[in-house]
DNA sequence: GTCTATAGGATGATAGAC
DNA sequence: GTCTATCATCCTATAGAC
């Protein structure tokens, strides 16, 4: 495999452990396991775990941005634009981790490093809306605060009540309407015997 | 000083350290000094930091649910109970990390201690949205949204680049109308002076 | 009730072999 | 390019004095 393919590779494990477990929680070990290299080799391919989550942070938007350009791009009229970009949005949720990662960058803003990083990422969403879509000031805060919604319901895995609860049910049928089964399809909370062994308490192992 | 008393100041501290750093990037030993008491002090009061975290949720979404039903029981018309529990919700950044601590919460869905902690405290103030507000579904929907992004935009820190960036405070205002104010007076991310040296490369310390 | 001292475990990063 | 071994640091939690 080359090296820029293993990069690659890092960071795709890299965007779901950071979306699991957040920036500080998230450890190179995981992600090294979860690559199926060495940690010192994470490491070493990126310097530093903080300079790993920026590179995790970049592609992200990267991939965010280049979605929404690609439905302003269509050829269709340009109604209905607020509800396509929603549509597409949600669909990034089948890169696992991605909107995650975000997520969890955007309450680090007192952080030094990843703060300014992630502020100046979330403004250039901010000004595709209002420069590209053509959204004015209100529609552009209203598109965010969908999206926002939708982190947070997939943040908490509100999914992982959908059989049980109906409240959450009826929750996240008005935050996702459409595409509710992708969002019920990232499933349960997968985690390996090894972590439900960290969940219990010492005694219980 | 009671023993309850120094229990609560120790709680308001550890609302402020983990809204700053997370859970995770919080430190029992940050929030002792926060709180002017030793470190093993602030795990014998509460027995893990695990346990002080879930404290600080109770404690938060027991203010939030308080200050709606505030609201709520407000003898004025019933109109606008919109725009009014969207006020009261911005006024509970006075108190300082407790929307913050909140968020933290809600990206860490999948811990198998605080995810279903933080699920069910979501749909405690959904369903007071839902049956003690009035709202339906959408309309739900939509002020939890509004509440989502202020979350982030205060997440985020976005109120550092409201002097530099015309973006930054086009989005400040149209996210929280008539309360700029008070976010604006939440002030530049303060930071220590070990803080910052710590954000320093160890070189330039 | 509250502190000091410290054990015990995890983690990011470095050194150096292959 | 990639790994193994390992260091140094940090952090939660416990022990035990006052």
């Amino acid at each position: 495999m080359k090296a820029e393919d293993r990069r690659e590779l890092v960071l795709v494990a890299a965007t779901v452990v950071f979306g699991d477990y957040g920036y500080v929680g998230a450890t190179t070990d995981r992600v090294a396991k979860a690559a199926g290299v060495s940690q010192p080799y994470v490491v070493r391919m990126f310097g530093t775990k903080e300079q790993l989550f920026l590179e995790v942070l970049r592609r992200a938007l990267d991939r965010l941005l280049a979605t929404f350009r690609g439905v302003l791009a269509d050829p269709r009229p340009d109604v209905d634009v607020h509800h396509r970009l929603g549509v597409a949005y949600v669909e990034l949720l089948d890169d696992r981790g991605l909107l995650l990662s975000l997520m969890h960058a955007f309450v680090l803003g007192s952080d030094p490093v990843i703060g300014p990083y992630a502020r100046e990422g979330y403004l250039e969403v901010y000004a595709l809306l209002r420069e590209e879509a053509g959204f004015d000031a209100g529609q552009a805060r209203e598109f965010l605060a969908g999206g926002m919604l939708i982190n947070t319901v997939v943040g908490l895995r509100m999914s992982d009540e959908y059989e049980t609860n109906p409240a959450a049910r009826e929750l996240l049928k008005a935050t996702v309407p459409e595409k509710l089964g992708l969002v019920l399809s990232l499933g349960r909370t997968q985690r390996t015997e090894t972590q439900r062994a960290e969940a219990r308490p010492v005694e219980a192992r």
